[in-house]
DNA sequence: CCTTGACCTTCCCCTGACTAGAACCCTTAT
DNA sequence: ATAAGGGTTCTAGTCAGGGGAAGGTCAAGG
């Protein structure tokens, strides 16, 4: 299976699944003519970390995430601390951008938003509080 | 006023105060040491970008906000719509990210974390949904 | 006068997770 | 023969700075 085959089976792009296997995430073989050949194996990795990363898992999280899918051994409580820990970022990060929000909603509603030169928005960020 | 006394009444490193400098952001004057000097106007500027980053907006938002907090005869809406739509782009990071976390969330609890190897998590990513 | 330590300068490389583009090779169809 | 549509490598760019090196400057203390 060439690298195309592989895009529209993963929906990721070629770009980004050169760059797994750039930073050994994936290690596909070759044919002759120097193409990358992926086996099912590969392509079940490739759609692994397909989703860890739609889930917003970093690259490393996913090394660990797939080393670990690969482990037969592997105990549950690893792979749970791993998904915690990425959870308890995404939770912060979630806070953070509705402070964020919700000052700037308060801000846009005062604004006039007309052709006058008066705006809370930049009275706000100009330090009058 | 030196870069060092800059940071600690802004609460910017000192990096990315020459970073701002760097882009055009800030032009402080020079002394005959070679030190940077900022008066006054420079310490707002540098407050109200420190402020609007605060906010989430990108630099380039930065540099319209401050060409129009620095015109005269600017009009609110214009002002209002940078705002609004910052905000929508929040909003769309917002709903991904409390996406991510409610299928991380429900992944997470259905998971054991005991030191068997079975897990819900790595069936998800796998595909075995 | 000398040294110490805190400050300042420029310079270049590093980050994450790719993306864009250039220059080139391979295969198949016309 | 050539054109289209794959594939390859390589460099450089993104965003908003951070880290650290090599060196200049300044004020206080011995």
């Amino acid at each position: 299976m060439n690298i195309g085959d592989v895009s529209r089976h993963t929906g990721l792009p070629p770009k980004t699944i050169r760059y797994y296997e750039d930073i050994g995430l994936v290690i596909p073989g070759r044919s002759d003519n120097g193409y990358r050949q992926f086996r099912e194996q590969d392509l079940h990795k490739l759609t692994f970390l397909g989703r860890a990363r739609a889930l917003g898992f970093t690259i490393e999280d996913c090394r660990t995430l797939m080393a670990l899918y690969e482990d037969e051994t592997r105990a549950s409580s690893d792979v749970k601390r791993v998904a915690k820990s990425h959870l308890a970022k995404i939770e912060t990060k979630i806070a953070d951008l509705q402070a964020m929000r919700d000052t700037l909603t308060h801000l846009v509603d005062c604004c006039a938003g007309d052709d006058r030169p008066d705006c809370p928005i930049l009275q706000d960020l100009g330090g009058n509080s």
